[in-house]
DNA sequence: GGCCCGCAAAGTGTATACAGTCGCGCCTAA
DNA sequence: TTAGGCGCGACTGTATACACTTTGCGGGCC
């Protein structure tokens, strides 16, 4: 199978397509040799399009970029001092993870995921991570559990040390690295995908999403694992998903607008 | 919160983009009011990017194109009378579909998914729908039964007639259809992104596939489903799941290749 | 005074032009 | 005869140019 050599087994960022090998830069002449990196943010060396993608999937992760926020191609373009063309394919493939909407002829916007998709994101995500954790526990090792463990290390250190986007991407990462776990890349993609949506979703309808009770959701989650409990393991993972969808405001929200428009 | 008025509830082709509103040709002088909708297949008015798609996803489905095949971008243009700009955003959601694979400065080919690959996606695709049919016996009324039965008899009469095409189309929409009646759209998507995948493993890895025989499970499916029987009904799916994935000749194939060539 | 029409600026959609890269065949030399 | 290098053709990647659509605003009309 011809894979390109990308996608080191470490996790990565959230942005969902870059997991794939996707597009590498050819026939820029000047762009060789940029590299810049602050964190562990976006891949340095990747062609001009995936860091297009790269650079505003974080934007919108971190809250930079609200949702609703038009994305006009020039103003890009100028930006990453790019053509239009390849603002274009990044904000193709930013739909395509449902993070950006094109509007034909109008634009492109920030996604505002709506109540609805949020509740079934989070509803797809009960049934593949429940069944997940389940399987998980029938195969997994004695390394990856230790493994696990050291996850949930860096998770309690970015909670600890209040690094909100640090601590964001591990709490997500580590749903991925569980699915990588069981070998499988194309349920691991998926997950992120969806991981990336949950987080445009979390920033929207936010109340107070305590990190600390998700890492210690997480905790317990490894716990069960590492007991090859899996009963306990997907009903653990079942009501952290239930909390953390939860902890969002959707549930009631102003059905009429009466209410809504009264306050203000 | 704004979704454009396309995705009528009805089934649709296999393409799993075109389910999404995507993109509708603007700036075509002629793109006004063409609505036609033939049978069920390939848009006829889709915008020219959305008809590039569709026609590349059905010629790869329908196994007029076999994996492999190189997609030169001018000949593409030149059959559907379009620039290389609009075929190659078409390439690029193919390739975000898994079905074409972009090297880089080299072309876009026809997928060529490994073992390995396809016994993910049927990995992925079993922990779904099975979940997806036990919560439908939660909540399935008397009318989607009717539904579903009426599905099933379009089926059969496909596997009567031998319309290979249609009954490909079939027996991966009633899939989608247990996930839409669960009204869980990105479900629904995700899943027609999978099946998807699964026509090109089918097609590369078929021996026999026995249309009749997954007709017949997808009948006993429904009844337990009508029978709001969740365990049997998720039995059933994974069982049904399963013969699908025996049925390729995935499993043991020629680990070395010393005895394929002695064959050849 | 309010509504509708038309115009102009901004921005998207598509086509075309150009630059760089890959692969293949030919030609040369051992 | 064969291995290796070189050049050319074909194709991809990116930038630019142009056509069309949307939209905000101002003036005329009711």
């Amino acid at each position: 199978m011809t894979r390109s050599p990308s996608s080191s087994t470490g996790l990565h960022g959230i942005s969902p397509a870059s997991a794939k090998p996707r597009r590498a830069a050819a026939a820029t002449p000047a762009a060789g040799a940029r590299r810049r990196k602050a964190a562990a943010d976006a891949a340095p060396a990747a062609g001009s399009t995936q860091r297009i993608v790269d650079a505003v999937t974080t934007a919108i992760v971190e809250r930079r970029l609200m949702p609703g926020t038009k994305l006009v191609e020039q103003q890009l373009g100028d930006l990453f001092k790019v053509s239009r063309t390849v603002v274009r394919q990044a904000l193709n493939q930013l739909s395509r993870d449902h993070l950006v909407v094109l509007e034909p002829a109008r634009g492109a916007f920030v996604a505002q995921p709506s109540v609805d998709e949020a509740r079934q994101v989070f509803e797809v995500r009960r049934m593949l991570e429940q069944q997940m954790v389940r399987q998980l526990c029938a195969v997994v090792t004695d390394e990856q559990v230790a493994l696990l463990r050291a996850h949930l290390v860096r998770e309690a250190a970015a909670v600890e040390r209040i690094d909100v986007a640090g601590r964001t991407r591990l709490l997500a990462d580590f749903h991925v690295v569980l699915a990588r776990m069981l070998g499988n890349e194309v349920l691991a993609q998926l997950l992120a995908d969806l991981l990336a949506r949950c987080s445009l979703i979390a920033l929207m309808y936010q109340s107070a999403h305590d990190a600390g009770h998700s890492a210690e959701e997480h905790v317990a989650i490894v716990d069960a694992i590492a007991r090859r409990d899996a009963r306990a393991a997907a009903r653990l993972m079942d009501s952290h998903l239930g909390h953390v969808e939860r902890n969002l405001q959707l549930h009631p929200r102003a059905v009429d607008l009466a209410a809504a428009l009264a306050l203000a």
